[in-house]
DNA sequence: TAGATTGTTAATCGATTAACAATC
DNA sequence: TAGATTGTTAATCGATTAACAATC
């Protein structure tokens, strides 16, 4: 019997490795209760309990979790290395761009590879990495070890894109591309960032109820 | 009594708003059934027809929905204007690079504006559209009409932003920045695309369950 | 022991799926 | 009229919230 975690937990603890990386330096010796994760990331206590209920580790009851244990814990549940690689794919500007908006290794995780599907931008270098040409990718990916990639193409790159991961083995995909019809690899897990969606979705979200209703606004994205 | 729309119609309803926008010329005359829109988006025909259900308009029993009728009560329902304006804010790499990755033009929405946080940034155009200095955000969004924003700034500078933002009257954030601990200002609307979540909930999800579950992924991000 | 907080079970809430009557 | 597809109601499924016994 394989008691499968919920989808909206696997990516809270994501989050909560997160948390916990920029915490348990500064917090080392002190316990950590459900309570203050919960009001740190906007969440009900419970919510945050549940979901670690599913992470192979003991919480002290009347005291709390260890910090650093619950953080070594998570990264083991979630299957991450210590510094976790992905490879990104996109035009130079938006991956450099991206190393700003995005700085991986503040998360637990790190750019091994860069990858334009622009002839033009052959040769470019981002924070000493070359980027290379997407055809490569395929040689790559495996002799990087990666098995998740960010991608950011063009939209007509998407295709060749996921063709070219699912050779190299990736076998997770974040996507920044707006893609209107999903049709993606067999077996391989895509998450779709919807920025158009997302964006008009905002439009209409007057105060009256969102903003009574604290604010929350949902995203994201199936198959 | 208002019905209220689920969260989660909202945004199939932006999708299929981008959908028919990118259908409704070629498909000009013919009609649109719900079991097409599901199969060309990946939800079943129900969802559909249950999400339209929402939106003033008329499906014929039998016949279907008319396509550019259906993007006109869909454009008028989200709010939408014919293209309507964000102003984006970050690094000029990383706005450049997003107008690659993310054409909003083909969307029916269009970069109003660009504002950096970096001051080294001055003087940049994209687009024949000048990046300006992220102070003068509040001065400009009034006149520029809008009321949604697309924020990828560095970690750091995300308060002063949302600051400036709500300052400005805009109601509605789209941030790509990830955000630990969610604080933003009262009444405002934010969708957070967590990269990071959603890069490691991605390494764990090995083919055995989730690509058995028709890969769906899902993401993203509350208050 | 008393106080506090966990882990887990039961109740609620919301969203999706199934079924079908209404209607073009 | 017969065939097809909508709109809507009821049933299911999943995720969140509430409650509380277990335990440090």
């Amino acid at each position: 019997m394989t008691t499968t975690v919920p989808d909206a937990t696997m990516l809270r603890l994501s989050r909560y490795h997160c948390f916990l990386g920029e915490m348990h330096d500064e917090r080392a010796g002190t316990r950590l209760r459900s309570r203050e994760i919960a009001a740190e990331l906007g969440l009900s206590e419970e919510t945050v309990r549940r979901d670690l209920s599913f992470v192979p580790i003991e919480g002290r009851p009347g005291v709390g979790y260890d910090p650093e244990e619950l953080f070594w814990a998570l990264q083991q549940f979630l299957d991450l290395s210590e510094l976790h690689p992905f490879v990104a794919i996109g035009n130079t500007d938006v991956l450099r761009g991206l190393t700003v908006t995005f700085p991986a290794g503040h998360f637990g995780l790190k750019a091994a590879g860069y990858f334009s599907e622009r002839s033009d931008d052959a040769g470019a270098t981002i924070d000493d990495l070359e980027v290379l040409p997407l055809p490569e990718l395929t040689t790559w990916a495996s002799r990087l070890g990666v098995n998740v990639a960010l991608v950011a193409v063009a939209p007509d790159a998407v295709d060749e894109t996921l063709e070219l991961l699912a050779a190299a083995g990736v076998r997770g995909v974040l996507m920044l591309t707006p893609v209107l019809r999903p049709r993606h690899p067999e077996g391989m897990n895509v998450t779709y960032f919807r920025m158009p969606c997302a964006l008009k979705s905002l439009v209409g979200s007057d105060a009256s109820d969102q903003a009574a209703s604290a604010a929350a606004s949902s995203c994201c994205a199936d198959s």
